[in-house]
RNA sequence: GGGAGCAUAGCUCAGUCGGUAGAGCAACGCCCUUUUAAGGCGUCGGUCGUUGGUUCGAACCCAACUGCUCUCACCA
């Protein structure tokens, strides 16, 4: 049977309850319980009221079964003919479908299999839907359907709302355990007139107001550090950042960054206080240390080791980096050791000894591993080190080879930071897309004043991705990005908008 | 951007050698008071992603296009 007619016979159910004066959408229900508290109920309560969408149903003539189901869990119902009377029950039998969403009062009591089930006394239908369920038990599992309609993967697969669920017991407990650490939650700009806080291609859009180019941020670093300028001296923001650069199951445009930064303290103290944050909200989330993983368990129960970038690579690679003090020895030591990165002759030292390091030593990393000690014009925004001013008092933390975590202690000097950006800003006209640019603005909130602070940023979407075994951040995410389907509703208007609305363009435009 | 793979009923999947399509679930009708993938009997449901080509004949072979997935390059 099509879509289309199934579509029509639920109609004319609506049709039949409205003949009846049943309201199919009706405005409110008042319930007890939820299915998840309803489920841990004892036998024998009276006037339980609990709701959800049904999402199966086993029909015995005279008795009939269904399970009421959210996000958070699922309860046991069941209707009698004898109990509710002939009309009600056939009523409820040839008009309410798996899928729609109803109310049930009644008692809990337990089946002769020892079942917690609550035995409705009545009925009430509290939504009716139009479409066919997905089927019951495989769950959707065509990729495309289950991001593009996520509410179908979530009906149907238990592993994704756990998924999801996870998630929002991550956020709520980091959450928790920053506003106990003193931590003040802040919002900063989306829109920003220079992409700054990260090395990375930003979306440009225009501001039609201003009629000027702005640009959705790639980090909330300078603005959060502002908030420390004004006395904010520990703030966090959950930020929604945007980079314009490649998808793959790592990478997403569109990704969450928690950032926060702490007046006082440096690199060594964040790393310490990142370790039991962690720990303590991995734990509290997942009831556990040991996180199973497709490539193998992940054990957070440390102490996580702590090793320098410049050490990691010598090890790996037999390069001494810091004997290579320009760009052209490092160049040329790495044709002695046959390692052939793409576009080397393009980039300047940092970005070298960066793509050393992701070439040769992160992806070998598998357990919680701090990284230290990168090279100082790897990192604009971080604090030179004191004794070697060539590296900064930076740290990674890496899992899995993912970069979860970049931290360092900030720099605060407004002089040296002028000089940093001046080189970026040097970088980026030879060609360096990715290379800052001069920022004003920012250096005059640091020439007011600024304390030691040491601050972070972790990728949200895939610490999570690693605490659930999932591959690809997009299983983390409930809604992401994909490119309209041919003769959609979604593509029809796009391309009637034509040449009329080129809201945004590529910053390579 | 390069390479590889996938696309069959609302969903999950079969489809042999090229001979105009099949199951389970869902839906619809009937039976059934303890199931939880309930069970039994019956019925409906398809432009085989799109467009071309080869062929007497295409779900199947070829090409292009669209979407998705993986991978390389780039990036967190």
């Amino acid at each position: 049977m099509s879509e289309e007619r199934i579509r029509e016979i639920k109609i004319e159910k609506i049709q039949k309850l409205r003949d009846q004066g049943v309201q199919p959408y009706p405005e409110r229900w008042e319930r007890t319980h939820t299915p998840e508290e309803a489920a841990r109920l004892e036998a024998g309560l009276a006037a339980v009221r609990v709701c959800g969408r049904i999402v199966s149903r086993r029909d015995f003539g005279k008795l009939t079964f269904f399970d009421l189901q959210d996000v958070n869990g699922r309860i046991q119902c069941s209707l009698q003919r004898d109990g509710i009377g002939k009309e009600s029950y056939t009523d409820f039998i040839k008009l309410v479908d798996v899928g729609d969403f109803v109310g049930i009062e009644g008692e809990t009591y337990h089946t002769k299999i020892g079942q917690l089930t609550v035995r409705g006394a009545s009925w009430q239908l509290l939504g009716k839907m139009l479409r066919p369920m997905p089927e019951k038990f495989h769950a959707i599992s065509d990729r495309e359907i289950r991001y593009r309609r996520r509410y179908l993967d979530l009906i149907t697969d238990e592993k994704s709302r756990s998924r999801f669920r996870l998630r929002r017991d991550f956020i709520r407990a980091l959450r928790h355990g920053l506003e106990q650490a003193g931590f003040d939650e802040v919002e900063t700009p989306v829109l920003q007139t220079k992409p700054s806080g990260a090395l990375a291609t930003p979306f440009k859009t225009h501001h039609a107001a201003l009629d000027m180019p702005v640009y959705l941020r790639i980090a909330p670093e300078t603005y959060l550090k502002r908030c420390v300028v004004a006395g904010f001296d520990r703030v966090f923001e959950f930020a929604r950042v945007f980079r314009n650069e490649g998808m793959d199951p790592s990478h997403l445009q569109d990704f969450t960054m928690l950032e926060y930064y702490a007046s006082y303290w440096n690199y060594i103290d964040n790393m310490d206080f990142t370790e039991k944050l962690l720990r303590d909200v991995i734990e509290q989330c997942t009831g556990s240390l040991q996180v199973p993983h497709a490539a193998g368990e992940i054990d957070f129960s440390g102490p996580w080791p702590r090793l320098s970038l410049l050490e990691l690579i010598e090890q790996k690679t037999g390069i001494a980096v810091e004997s290579c003090p320009d760009v052209e020895s490092l160049r040329s030591a790495l044709e002695g050791a046959d390692i052939h990165i793409d576009g080397a002759s393009k980039m300047g030292r940092g970005a070298l000894v960066d793509q050393l390091y992701k070439k040769t030593v992160r992806p070998s990393i598998t357990q919680p591993t701090f990284i230290t000690s990168h090279p100082v014009d790897l990192s604009p925004l971080a604090r030179r080190n004191d004794e070697k001013p060539t590296i900064s008092d930076r740290f990674q933390l890496v899992i899995h080879g993912w970069e979860v975590i970049n931290a360092y202690s900030e720099l605060v000097d407004p002089i040296d930071q002028r000089q940093r950006l001046e080189e970026q800003a040097q970088l980026n006209a030879e060609g360096d897309d990715e290379a800052m640019v001069m920022d004003e603005d920012y250096l005059l909130a640091m020439e007011h004043g600024m304390p030691p602070i040491s601050g972070w940023g972790m990728g949200i979407d895939r610490i999570v991705a690693l605490l659930c075994g999932a591959e690809n951040l997009r299983d983390v995410v409930l809604f992401p990005l994909l490119k309209p389907e041919e003769g959609s509703a979604v593509e029809d208007a796009i391309l009637e908008a034509g040449e009329e609305a080129p809201a945004i363009e590529g910053a390579g435009a």
